[in-house]
DNA sequence: TCAATAGTGGGGCAGTTGACCCAGTGCACA
DNA sequence: TGTGCACTGGGTCAACTGCCCCACTATTGA
């Protein structure tokens, strides 16, 4: 009988939820199932938490928390002095969405998962602000990176970054999703070289 | 007691359960649920259908038969001598994107069920084959597309069209989920002119 | 006209689910 | 050292699930 406090048999169950939806799915993340994936029993479950939907809350708080991080931090490192070989606009938009699919593929159930937990959000009136608030996230961090790719490169977007922004999310997005389906590579890695292309004509030399 | 050929059943079945998808999602389509909708007895189901699972392919089929002819007629008719305006490449991209965006936005729930229902193929094995045959729909459809809007343009594409259509797809599968998430049409709007400019920056007059 | 058969309906079954209860147990703090 | 309480485990519950059974009935076609 080992003692473990509330708090941490939260986090203890929302790591192994998320395994389970990873693994499993979102419907398959019983109670049951995801108490046996963190070695507890039921009653630890609901001494933690008052349902299975707090844990849902908090799960999806969880993934929104950790993918915001996730890829950021390999954000291109900006020259502090500028005096650095000046990089294209397109081969910094190539290199990041690079990043972004080595991420994906690098754990595809994890992504599968988060567009579930979405889809699960999206039908809840109680969770669909989470959902919002991802996808605001979303288009800040890419916001902020596109930002970052123009002054790296000495150029300005022809559009508010905000809009080329939403442009790149959609495209991250709808390219996870193509390759979860068919997992097709060397499609994918050519749809890299096209979005490159395609979003670099929307900026110019300053 | 009215008689039904258990042909006619199915489709009733498929059609009931693609409403409660629509509505309260794949996890909510319980047999009971589609059943109720379709106003029959559950052992009409039973009788039409082996088992839930032989609906549910049979739906998948469904939607992605409806989805293909949902989008394609509307496609913009081609002069058949040519001697018509010419429109801008840009022009019937954002013409044929803002077709799309109306599709969506005419009904968001069945869209909502479209990726849900992906999804669902997405985790059984059984299933998976379906969604490839999807996208790759899809893709073919988004690559006719295209090759209408340059011929029309008088513009060549600058790489394989079947890479530009993955973009293509790509890019709206994304915006639809992030119109389904925040429901931002002038966001949306702003995206789709965005959107035209950057695929059209992958053709060139010819 | 009358059997064979396609289709119907209600009741029922076993398995799974989320949630709960409560007697007990080890830990922290006085 | 002892006492209060955070925490545990196992058993239990009602609701719901997919599926099945079987007596019954309308329809068909010989």
């Amino acid at each position: 009988m080992t003692r473990i406090p509330a708090a941490d048999r939260r986090s203890a169950l929302v790591r192994a939820a998320l395994r389970v939806v990873a693994d499993r799915g979102v419907a398959q993340a019983t109670t049951r199932a995801i108490v046996a994936e963190a070695g507890m029993s039921l009653a630890s479950f609901h001494y933690a938490f008052q349902s299975r939907d707090e844990l849902m809350v908090e799960l999806i708080r969880h993934v929104v928390d950790e993918e915001a991080t996730a890829v950021l931090p390999e954000a291109p490192i900006e020259d502090a002095d500028g005096r650095g070989e000046r990089e294209s606009l397109r081969q910094i938009l190539r290199a990041g969405l690079q990043r972004y699919a080595d991420h994906v593929s690098g754990d595809p159930l994890r992504e599968k998962a988060m567009l579930e937990l979405t889809q699960y959000a999206l039908r809840s009136p109680e969770l669909h602000h989470l959902a919002v608030a991802q996808y605001e996230r979303y288009h800040s961090l890419a916001a902020e990176a596109l930002d970052t790719a123009a002054r790296q490169s000495g150029s300005v977007w022809l559009h508010p970054v905000g809009e080329v922004a939403r442009l790149l999310v959609s495209l991250t997005d709808g390219l996870t999703i193509a390759w979860l389906v068919d997992r097709d590579d060397s499609a994918t890695a050519k749809l890299l070289d096209v979005t490159a292309d395609s979003v670099a004509a929307l900026g110019r030399p300053a």
